[in-house]
DNA sequence: AGGTGTGAAGGATTTCACAGCC
DNA sequence: GGCTGTGAAATCCTTCACACCT
């Protein structure tokens, strides 16, 4: 249904990064910004942003730029950012914690509604960061999916437990996984999956230094 | 000096998954893998596969595939796993110490030697992840770096310090900046850098979920 | 002048398809 | 039969350059 085929992926990946200097230059009570500006905070050339922005309409004013109010509604409008976004957690371990008191994603309009372990010493252990809620066994995932509409998952377990906590997740409605074990996850059809390896995002950048590291680049992404 | 000039960046990107496979295959005692079964763990094409190695040499034995041992053993020498590389971490926050107790570093070769914060209340104090190192002030930084010759550094700091902490670190002397702070970094020139936002990242997935999800795409990570 | 939107050109990466080897 | 390595084709993405607007 949605024209929004063609949309370069790339651009997508660029469409955060903007939003992020918008949101900055806003702060800064200026009014407009032009590509050329949002070009070189975000580290590509003028002529792309203006490309990346027209793929999702035209937002711009000839001699002036873009006006920043404007285009941060617009931006949050495509990213879906305008509206609260309901997010699980998997994994009450190191990382798990470290991504509850994260606030980063409440500042994008994302709602962590519950946090899920399988080791029988967590559940039901207070979340410091969710006050009122617990860890909850992985049994109530099915039922807290779809009392709250959740779309969204953070999998933070060890990586031998990733694949059948994707599998239930899946099962229970979640559309969208975000993967932080160390493991390549199998998923089915009409379900989205983003994996950040934190060990693999480290050897990137390590191959890169040795290679010479020529110029500095924004390399993976966000 | 290296003519690996021409690599394309993605090509780079997929490697580390590649080896991710081959050391799960290797762990289940299979002494050989076709491109294609690497292909399908990986979510590429058989053809990707082989254009990305052969970027490297030639590591395939026609008609049998490619054998574990060997590819593996290839590929670290090419990732520079083969030998320890040393790492420091700026910022000792949630996100810092959940960092520190990751075991996925140590295991592919990496060595955290030193934790820093610029907080003076958790300067001194005794690292859990590190017997025997304690938090130490940004000032010994220069001196940490040059005698343990750290080119590697995860900045783990709130956004308003990162890109003071990037230039302390390009100051003494670190080559690789693996930045987690939801901020766009400016670096010069011999200095690479590479950025995780993990708002920006849940902000992706969730776009693609609304537009459809057609596909299950391994899409922007590692 | 300053700035956007966009067709067209250029480059880069991916896929195809097949020769050659085991 | 199975499989790699690789030129050639196809596709995707980026940059150029300029018409047009204010």
């Amino acid at each position: 249904m949605a024209k929004s085929e063609g949309i370069p992926a790339p651009a997508v990946r660029r469409l955060s990064l903007y939003l992020r200097h918008l949101e900055t230059t806003q702060a800064r009570n200026h009014a407009t910004v032009s590509s050329r500006e949002l070009s070189r905070a975000v580290g590509v050339t003028d002529a792309q942003v203006r490309k990346d922005l027209a793929y999702f309409g035209q937002f711009g004013h000839p001699g002036i730029g873009y006006r920043v109010d404007e285009l941060i509604a617009r931006m949050r409008q495509i990213l879906g950012a305008d509206q609260v976004r309901r997010v699980i957690l998997v994994g009450a371990g190191n990382l798990g914690r470290a991504l509850m008191s994260y606030r980063g994603f409440r500042k994008k309009n994302f709602d962590l509604v519950a946090v899920f372990d399988n080791d029988a010493t967590k559940i039901g252990l207070p979340t410091p960061e969710l006050p009122g809620e617990r860890i909850r066994s992985l049994d109530d995932l099915p039922r807290i999916v779809a009392e709250h509409d959740v779309r969204l998952a953070v999998i933070a377990v060890p990586a031998q437990a990733a694949q059948a906590v994707a599998d239930q997740l899946a099962a229970a409605g979640v559309r969208g996984l975000l993967n932080f074990a160390p493991m390549i996850l199998q998923t089915r059809p009409g379900i989205t999956l983003s994996s950040v390896d934190l060990a693999v995002q480290l050897e990137q950048l390590a191959f890169q230094v040795n290679l010479g590291a020529e110029g500095a680049k924004i390399s993976v992404d966000s």
